[in-house]
DNA sequence: AATGAATGAGAATTCATTCAT
DNA sequence: GATGAATGAATTCTCATTCAT
């Protein structure tokens, strides 16, 4: 019954058209954090609906499905990262330094939100849609971006040429998720993430350098 | 409620002396193999019980629930696994050959354990309490082993020792896990695994050599 | 609950002086459209909304329920189409014309009540208070229209005198609704009904001949 | 609770599958006098369960859905309509008297059952798809046979040439149709339909007859 | 009056589990 | 032990209706 629980304290910004738009992320947030303490399936639809202060109702009109909230949830964090990544890739001199920056965003995205990393490691696989999804479009995008900053390094002769870009790419994803992994399941250390990715980025930089 | 794990009379009884232990074996076989097809929670008993061609009802008698059936996997199954993986560390010469080696186990390509590795890598994460009861201890000892391997090769003096033998550890679990899940999730190519199996052992051993 | 058929202003107002009424009449109308056409409980209030080109909530304004909105179609025009089929019927010279008549009104063939005749064919039996409390009356007087006419048949002499009137308006009108029915659903052939129309008055009139 | 309650007093009659059977005409009758009773859209499943004492769940077991419950009433009425005017026809003389014996059949098999003919004439037409089922191959084949009689009558110089077999098929199931309800609608009066059969046929005949 | 976002009661259906045979 | 028909609790999603703007 409560009203508007997170009636957005961000201050006045845009005068109209920023109401819905926070029901949306008021019901991505809640559910994120329901979903990360119960895991998707045993969570209800109307948990998620009294977490986030909305009538269950209310869910179906910004998600088409239980399962289309989930997806949202990745979907909307592979679209920061995804444009985060675009964004600053062309002012980095070389692939060494465009492939350490992408670890660090990549696990700089998570860092400090348990919740979510939780969601986006374990959750995500608990819905066999979005593990179909995992092929989506934007997961894809991001891994190709990836892929081709590895191009990048073939092309101007600093990476091996025997590895296949996309491989790679999935390769580096997966390594960085497996470190959020274990860091969601494990006791939280704010910042250990941001440190271990340094060390990633460099065994996979020595990992592809051409000899 | 009653507790029945129904060991059955491995010795006497029926002429091959194995008759009822038989069908709890089939029973595991045969989840093992839809549970890795269609995932944990997508995956009806009823579906079991036909692919190990026995009468739903049958199921309860060897396994107290849905859930049981998928702990039992793991109590009967991935022990072995761990300790088939353990033993063969050892048997090898050097840290390279065993990182190449696990390379190999995780990602199922010898043995059999196709079905199973699916399983831990899909279903794993489907059922929360699963995860938390059971597997992460567990997957907390498979990623020590492959961090033993890593502090043994920067013991020996061939590995770097600037990496963190357990967050190394973490990201080869991570990379080989999220192969094995895209290609879990397209269409099956056996042979395109393997190779890339191969190319990923191929850019960690380079990436943790020591200069 | 509280009674709303607010009739509006029908005469002062707005320049042109119905205004209001105006869209009371485009929603009655645009519900007719779609209720003819997928049927009552199949048709969204919003769907009729949108047919209507006004919002959600003004259908409200006008109308206390859904339900009210399908009754209300029959309190406003199915008087309306009963009452001219009457004024017709006393029009016509004869009760083979009569006969001929009736086939063609029933069939919604002329004055645009296409629609109209297909909501009283198809609506009409959806619900089951409306059919009982509304409809069953209206459809008895109906009946008797058609009755009334077989009876003047037989008082001048051209109609057999051993049916029973009644159940021949009831079996004039059943063949008549099955017709309809069958065209409704299948794809629309208009010029098809309208033959047949012909063929049905046709040989009920030759069936009820005196010899 | 209570199993059982119309476990069958019809006598021992065959040693097996006889009790499964028995369910599902439980439940077929069960769900006809709900439906007459209420209308198809206001009564619940768990009613028609209820009614037939048995789980929600077991309708599911003989019936894919609550619609499809709805359809089967009217199947199982129109094969043993189907069946016993195949029966029949070839024993009698001519076309004439086939068409008698067909409105007496169609008509005979609701007479004294209030809730079949209600639910086939109101229930019926609350199903959307039921309606597009109207064309359903039983149904139509139920057409055909009338059409068939029809035919033979045109062939052997009896009936008019000049109307459309399939349609007058329709017409006359239409008329049957309509005189059923009326009947359902109105007070009980067993017999009053076969009483009717026999002066729509009269007049049909007289219609169809060639001059 | 008009809007349409929000509501939340309500219902069909699924499927793990049981138990009479 | 084995069966599989029957169970019924549990849950997503729909959609008529409301009401703040």
């Amino acid at each position: 019954m409560t009203e508007s629980r997170f009636s957005a304290p961000r201050a006045a910004s845009s005068p109209t058209g920023r109401k819905a738009s926070d029901k949306r992320d008021r019901i991505l947030h809640a559910a994120t954090h329901v979903f990360a303490r119960k895991g998707f399936h045993a969570t209800r639809v109307s948990e998620v609906a009294k977490a986030a202060g909305v009538a269950d109702g209310t869910i179906y009109l910004y998600f088409k499905s239980k399962d289309e909230l989930l997806i949202s949830i990745f979907e909307d964090r592979v679209d920061h990262l995804l444009e985060a990544v675009r964004r600053e890739m062309e002012a980095l001199p070389n692939a060494q330094a465009r492939l350490r920056r992408i670890n660090e965003l990549q696990l700089g995205l998570l860092d400090g939100e348990r919740d979510l990393a939780e969601v986006i490691t374990v959750s995500l696989r608990q819905s066999t849609r979005l593990l179909k999804q995992y092929a989506a479009p934007k997961f894809l995008a991001y891994l190709e971006t990836i892929a081709d900053v590895i191009k990048g390094g073939q092309a101007d002769g600093s990476f091996r040429d025997d590895v296949v870009p996309l491989d790679a790419a999935r390769a580096i994803f997966g390594a960085l998720d497996g470190l959020a992994l274990t860091w969601a399941l494990g006791p939280a250390h704010p910042g250990a993430l941001q440190a271990t990715a340094g060390q990633v980025a460099s065994v996979f930089l020595q990992g592809l350098e051409r000899r």
